[in-house]
RNA sequence: GGGCAGGUAGCUCAGUCGGUUAGAGCGCUACGCUCACAUCGUAGAGGUCGGGGGUUCGAGUCCCUUCCUGCCCA
């Protein structure tokens, strides 16, 4: 077989992966085996996959390939969500490049264009998983907005009103003028914003004088319907009882008194706009104050702004300004620097709206989902998320599930003719509860439906359940056997939105956890820190990676230094690293299968590589298991890449390796396939590709036979002697390469290596062979031209005639001699100490003898050494 | 302002119960195109663990304090 001398992923991934479709090894089916389930994080239908999914999906397809090839059931069941928010928002773009406004539409049209756009990008995001090598049982791939799913929604809404966690009520919400809906407090953040601090002269009422206000908002006076200060506060006493005149407006407001105003901040006068702050909301309550809104749902004064009515609220922040400075009323200005909310989903400023919303309320259903956590009957991985966790459920909030959008599930309640409403599954049943509740005569037509959808993760919260269409048939086969689900996979910065609900949900309709374990990854971030993002350009093209380093080199990269919740500083080099290591293990296959084989004795050293590779093996497999058991994967693939590049192909080949053009012998070789094929398995579900290539051309195999449906190998037991025992053969291999390397002996030239003192000869034909050595002899006394180096206690010497120069050689004994006796006096130190002696455990004591009997030994054998030299 | 996480080699990270003169990968340096692989091989250099104080026979590890970074919340 002729084998390139490098490997081309692009001959064999799309294959393999067309292989795997056509055998049907992606997709599962309820039997008797242990489950082990996997529910994707719905990327949006409509977006294109970014490095995030990359690595999240990396991570993912390696622990459901793991689980398949350790004999569970695995199930991997990938899916969009509707991501109402931003696909209406790209709906009403691509509408208006055509010249349509979504007001000249009725909800109708503009749903046909919204499903239109859907079926014409939705899906691409899931395709493209399939170019990683994604093994999701693809027959399973679910939809926020499909039948299933949307029954689903609605029929946990309704039983949640059903059950009183439902209410509806005029709120104080985060408004997005841009998005035009209310957004919930998750969907807010706060950033520091440099503006001005206004001072305004409210003038008082039938006197002289002013009472000035500080704010960072002039545009909302028009709103103003009270002037607050504090009972105690001698510098505001005098307003007490008065009234105060809104500025420009000239309107009359009361003075009121309250201890929520801080008497340092400002001029101890505030301003009440109930209307649009969540404060002044509070204080309106309480007072029992009149809201005026002066806003428009885009974020534009309305009728009550005066002279202001139609301009943006920014604007007239900037004239209002000049107006006031103008009419003498700005007292004066002064930088300030405030936090403001801005939307999550279009970055501008969410302006506080008081409106009517649907609200779920959430102290019942959190309680099980904290305890749970806080129990690790489902684990977080790194556990500090607990601790985040913890605390927003401590003080967790009322969730608003109302948007004001379209594209979404509708909420399912009707509104009757002569006031109130219900809430049904349908319109049929709403009709016939309307019935019983009115003592008027309606028709179904009457109904009028509430015209809101619900907030995306009111859909993805019952994801874990309702791919397994448990809400709708909660005793189906499938959600009995795939749920609770596994692992859950997932960025810590949707561990509110979704975590933690999909947590609350499960218990109220499986009465049961979602999953067992949370993995939280890091957040992909360019090689200087930054988040990855389409402004920036910062953002590499993940197919041009993939065709670049391949899908294999692109999962390990992602996976490389990866550790779970460090924040991953992407840099193209890691693909580059797993592209080499995939070379690597081509090349270790072509030089194994290049090999003719014969049927001649085995020789000595491929005995002793076979006994040691095999200890060595199933050390790293149990390594590897502890490592996942941990969720720690960049460290288990270390572990991996180490046993195959250092142990295997580094020693364990070239103690095999035959002489040129020399057959290897059959036992031997027999032994090699078999442990590549253990390597080949190990590193399947890091590298699915290559494995499955090289896998196949190992041996003959069967139509419809893949390592991906292999078991695992077992690990045997590990000989731990042999393992040490050959870490010491390594050294002495490693002190007569450097010697090789000092001197510029090349490695053809065959060389003696003495031993001064005792040896034990049981690896020698592994160091004759890696050495080219003639023998190994025992000697008394080392020759006087030789080169020298220590391994553990011991002396060797090469002998090389004509190029020692005695004084380096002394030199370098020296030097060795000053370290060791600073160690030995470190550890002297120790032993000296009584208090030590008497403390430390016996092992710590008993080990530092050691210490100092190998270092005695050590300086002993030198300084015979330099003397020898010397005389 | 409150809370959480973290600061260990040039970079990214491990470091268990306090116990070898602190580890890995990448990068770097030197040499080498030895017939699997230069996407490679061999060898090597490189940290005193953010600063200060304390506990201890012994501290990267425990305690206090301080500085810095990131995240979350208000």
């Amino acid at each position: 077989m002729e084998l390139a001398s490098k490997y081309n992923p692009s001959d064999v991934e799309d294959k393999w992966y067309q292989y795997w479709l056509d055998n049907g090894f992606f997709h599962s089916t309820p039997d008797e085996r242990k489950p082990y389930t996997i529910v994707i994080p719905p990327p949006n239908v409509t977006g294109v996959l970014h490095m995030g999914h990359m690595l999240n999906n990396t991570i993912q397809d390696v622990l459901v390939r793991r689980a398949r090839m350790q004999g569970k059931n695995a199930c991997w069941v990938p899916g969009t969500d509707h991501a109402s928010i931003a696909t209406e928002a790209k709906v009403v773009a691509s509408l208006a490049e055509k010249g349509i406004k979504k007001s000249d539409l009725t909800r109708e049209e503009f749903l046909k264009h919204a499903w239109d756009w859907t079926h014409e990008h939705g899906g691409i995001i899931l395709e493209q998983l399939k170019k990683l090598g994604a093994s999701c049982d693809w027959e399973r791939t679910a939809f926020t907005m499909d039948e299933i799913r949307s029954d689903s929604v609605t029929k946990v809404f309704c039983d949640l009103y059903e059950k009183g966690l439902i209410y509806r009520g005029v709120r104080m919400v985060n408004w997005d003028p841009k998005a035009l809906t209310a957004i919930s407090d998750e969907e807010v953040n706060h950033k520091e914003v440099h503006g001005k601090l206004y001072y305004l002269r409210y003038r008082i009422e039938g006197e002289d004088g002013y009472a000035v206000v500080a704010t960072t908002r002039p545009e909302t006076i028009m709103g103003d319907t009270a002037m607050c200060i504090h009972p105690d506060n001698p510098k505001t006493a005098h307003l007490k009882g008065k009234k105060v005149i809104v500025p420009l407006i000239n309107r009359s407001i009361p003075v009121i008194e309250d201890e929520y105003v801080d008497m340092e901040f400002g001029t101890g006068c505030l301003k009440v706009t109930p209307a649009h702050d969540v404060n002044d909301y509070v204080l309106g309550e309480k007072y029992n104050l009149p809201s005026i809104d002066i806003f428009n749902d885009d974020g534009t004064l309305n009728e009550h702004g005066a002279m202001y009515e139609g301009m943006d609220r920014f604007d007239v922040r900037k004239k209002i300004e000049k107006d006031l400075e103008e009419a003498g009323l700005m007292d004066k200005m002064e930088p300030y620097t405030n936090k403001v909310g801005y939307s999550e989903r279009t970055d501008i400023p969410v302006e506080p709206k008081l409106s009517m919303q649907w609200f779920l309320k959430m102290s019942q259903i959190a309680k099980p989902a904290l305890e749970n956590v806080e129990n690790d009957t489902i684990k977080f991985h790194p556990e500090k998320y607990k601790n985040t966790y913890r605390h927003w459920m401590e003080n967790i909030k009322d969730w608003n599930i109302s948007r004001q959008l379209w594209w979404g599930h509708r909420i399912p309640a009707y509104f009757l003719p002569n006031g109130g409403f219900v809430v049904a599954l349908s319109k049929e049943e709403a009709y016939e509860k309307a019935l019983k509740q009115v003592d008027y005569p309606i028709t179904i037509d009457d109904l009028r439906q509430d015209e809101d959808a619900l907030d995306t993760w009111f859909s993805s919260w019952l994801w874990p359940i309702s791919v397994f269409d448990g809400i709708n048939n909660p005793d189906n086969e499938e959600i009995k056997y795939y749920y609770p689900t596994s692992d859950l996979v997932t960025g810590p910065d949707i561990i509110f939105f979704w975590v933690a609900r999909m947590i609350m949900s499960g218990y109220e309709y499986r009465n049961q956890e979602c999953f067992k374990n949370v993995y939280f990854t890091g957040i992909v971030r360019d090689k200087i820190g930054r988040k990855m993002s389409k402004q920036l350009g910062n953002s590499p093209d993940p197919f041009e990676l993939i065709k670049k380093f391949g899908a294999d080199g692109v999962r390990m990269g992602m996976l490389l230094t990866a550790p779970a919740g460090n924040d991953l500083l992407y840099d193209d080099s890691l693909c580059e690293q797993g592209r080499n290591f995939n070379n690597k293990i081509w090349n270790a296959f072509r030089l194994v299968k290049g090999w003719e084989v014969a049927d001649t004795e085995q020789s000595e050293s491929g005995k002793i590589a076979i006994e040691w590779f095999d200890s060595q093996l199933s050390k790293t497999l149990l390594e590897v298991d502890d490592l996942f058991g941990k969720y720690r994967l960049s460290e288990a693939l270390m572990a991996v890449y180490k046993l195959f590049w250092d142990e295997f192909s580094s020693w364990y080949l070239e103690m095999i390796k035959p002489a040129y053009q020399q057959p290897i012998d059959r036992e031997t070789y027999n032994a090699t396939l078999g442990f590549f094929d253990s390597l080949l398995k190990m590193l399947h579900p890091f590298m699915p590709f290559i494995t499955e290539e090289l896998w196949q051309a190992l041996e003959t195999r069967k139509p419809g036979e893949s390592i991906m449906v292999q078991l695992m190998p077992d690990p045997k037991t590990v000989d731990k002697k042999l393992i040490s025992e050959f870490e010491k053969i390594k050294e002495i291999i490693a002190g007569v390469r450097t010697v090789r390397l000092q001197k510029n002996v090349p490695n053809k030239e065959q060389l003696t290596l003495q031993v001064v003192g005792k040896h034990k000869s049981d690896f020698d034909s592994v160091i004759i062979k890696l050495c080219n050595l003639d023998k190994i002899e025992e000697v008394s006394e080392k020759s006087p031209n030789a080169a020298t180096f220590m391994a553990g206690t011991t002396e060797f010497s090469v002998p090389i005639e004509g190029l020692v120069n005695v004084e380096e050689e002394i030199k370098k004994m020296e030097d060795e001699i000053v370290y060791l006796e600073g160690f030995l006096q470190s550890v002297l130190k120790k032993l000296s100490n009584e208090r030590f002696v008497q403390n430390a455990k016996p092992e710590i004591v008993e080990n530092e003898r050691k210490k100092q009997a190998d270092a005695e030994s050590k300086i002993a054998s030198l300084k015979e050494s330099v003397n020898a030299m010397r005389s």
